[in-house]
DNA sequence: GATGAATGAGCGTTCATTCAT
DNA sequence: AATGAATGAACGCTCATTCAT
């Protein structure tokens, strides 16, 4: 797997950005700061200004990029969904088992990414740590609606469409395949951040993977096979 | 139930506010307006000086009640929290069989809010619709820990922790109850927002109540009854 | 009239401003600036990041009171017009001879003000040269109509109408008594200009009062009496 | 006349540009253009980053031509006098009669353009509402003796100064023979302007050529013949 | 000669906050 | 206790301009 993410390249929408960010070192050294400045700092701190500062640049080259930070956010998300959609593609080539297609498919979702795993020159702990605790802010805003028609979102609901097609695949009657994954996706998220800082909310259990071992139950239950 | 909601008043902890804004006219003013107002133009436009003129009042007023406007959110939340808990114990009190005060409490987590309802000079369907669309803000930032110590999430983990006990009744060695619930709590939040918004990432059933159905299978199954 | 200057105190329109400047020293301090910075440095260099330095106070600050350069210099305008209303008013009262007073009005819009003169902290002479030099910029532009909607050219308009009524009571039937005004008050102030920086456009004549004659003679001339 | 049109080519003085527009199609989509935008939007809003966008070029190939906005303003009423003094040259050649010959250059003066009209790719009826419009932007500004040593206006006070020998042959001893025609052709301006956007300052009177008619008396009964 | 990329500087604006009354 | 006035700080954004190709 390591050798793959090496590898690959992921090509986003046009209207994710002004410019290329790949197009250019400094489109590069923008997305990569981005990613560490919102590590550190949170993306509610986050500017431009700052991480013109982090970066070595200025806000009026990072704007022939991107034109607000929440574009950059925006990215960041589709990048990491689309990133996702590949390693899903990759885990489950050759599985005819559609079980265990879905198994891992859980996996991938509810696991944390090992530090140190980069592809893209991203940090690939930190963009799933950006997207675990800042994504939702993409949705839940006043804009949502403008930016899902310019195709912001479609690199998650296309993931999340493949592995309800394999739910559909097990369980061809079951009616809410959609709901499931991304219950299972936003709420992962959540328990990992409840873990951290309101474990009063969540049922931590150190040392193992509960949060997988929870979802897949809930799963497997729901659509009547186990 | 309407006559209770009426004659209840929920008293929240100190220290989720400067001044109880429920000991003056201006308090009351300050809570109601900053409900509609958010409700209008969301939390991320809603700023100290536009509740000020809502109001009919100045910024350095409203800052002896609230430190900021995080801080009325997280008042909000709580108290939103608070009554969720007056209304499970009512509905519950009396009720022996154990699966059915859980459906009852997965009825009010899932469903929305009857218009026009008020309680303490709140309209319930608006505060609902804050906590529904906003409140996510309050865990998701970097003060949550400090805001934690403070007790802001108490009534939130009273009423989660209220039901958790209901499903430790009927499996009491079910691993994942509060799990459970938050998952059921947030994405009950998420898919009524993804219904309106972003309808690929849920299954929508109009004149439905799909969401209630929805989870109180996956409850019930997970628990290991139906 | 130098009694008369430091007594009147001129009332304008609530539009005009957010925060009436004449309402507190701040206030004052800001439109007095205004009035040298403009001066010194013209309107086009002309900033509230400047003025606020100049004046020792904060952009933030003047916000209060104007909500951008233009409408300080619509506020400047206006209060020269009323001003210059005001002295009219003064120099033709009890005088019964409309000749006469139409003389005097000609006067007044074509004579440079003497430097030294002030009236409710307004250098006179600064007002006087800025309105000359600036004020074309305040109709030329997209936004003329609505400023104009909001009423800011009303002294300006008042103005001229009463010199207009004074051409019609020499000729009745005069045809047009607000061109031959307002020819000569934005003639006088683009030959002033031209006599300092293009005197190829105009025909200066040092020591004369040439502008104030060439004025004279051609509305004398136009409304058919001399 | 317009075959005239067609053929003529103004040529304009060198340092009012760095590199001569018309010796490249690039350069001719900068006036074009330019014309088309700052009738578009207005000069206040029109920048070389619009102008740009507007022509598919790049600001940095513009500053070749031009080295600021202003100085396209300035070349754009160098080229309209040097057209109206073609105009003028044309209309009057042949004409033994002075005072046929003022009557025409007043027309000249005070007329709108004909619509659709175009002379070296300019849209004449726009270029004539620019220098109507925006024209006194050139002068009244800071930098108008550095603008006018380096021969910006000569075309206008050429133009200027054909008229007034048409005046002073007409009467030799009047002394204002520039003031009178900077004062019509800039009244003329400004009460095109007012009867659009601020009648009250005007005598609007629809369907007549007021304009003429008002200085052309004006003008006759200055130098004392009708 | 024309362009693409990048930048420095500054503007307008708003916010959270404080102080004096 | 509530308010009016003022402020410090920072943000988002755009512009004019330059440099390397």
């Amino acid at each position: 797997m390591i050798d793959v993410l090496s590898t690959i390249h992921i090509q986003l929408n046009d209207n994710l950005y002004l410019k290329d960010p790949e197009s250019s070192d400094l489109g590069k050294r923008i997305v990569q700061g981005s990613v560490e400045l919102i590590n550190e700092i949170g993306f509610d701190q986050f500017t431009f200004r700052k991480l013109s500062q982090h970066i070595g640049s200025t806000e009026a080259s990072i704007y022939r990029y991107f034109e607000s930070k929440y574009k950059v956010l925006v990215y960041l998300s589709a990048w990491y969904w689309s990133f996702m959609d590949y390693q899903l593609a990759f885990s489950i080539t050759n599985v005819k088992d559609p079980q265990l297609r879905l198994e891992r498919a859980i996996r991938l979702i509810t696991e944390a990414v090992d530090k140190g795993k980069h592809c893209q020159h991203m940090n690939l702990a930190k963009v799933s740590q950006i997207v675990n605790d800042e994504s939702l802010k993409i949705y839940l805003n006043r804009e949502v609606d403008q930016v899902n028609k310019e195709g912001a979102f479609l690199p998650y609901k296309d993931f999340v469409g493949r592995i309800s097609d394999i739910i559909l695949e097990i369980n061809p009657s079951y009616e809410y395949p959609h709901m499931l994954i991304t219950t299972t996706i936003e709420g992962a998220h959540l328990h990992r951040f409840f873990g951290k800082h309101l474990p009063r909310l969540t049922d931590v259990k150190k040392g193992e993977d509960y949060i997988f071992d929870f979802y897949k139950e809930i799963i497997f239950k729901a659509i009547g096979k186990s």
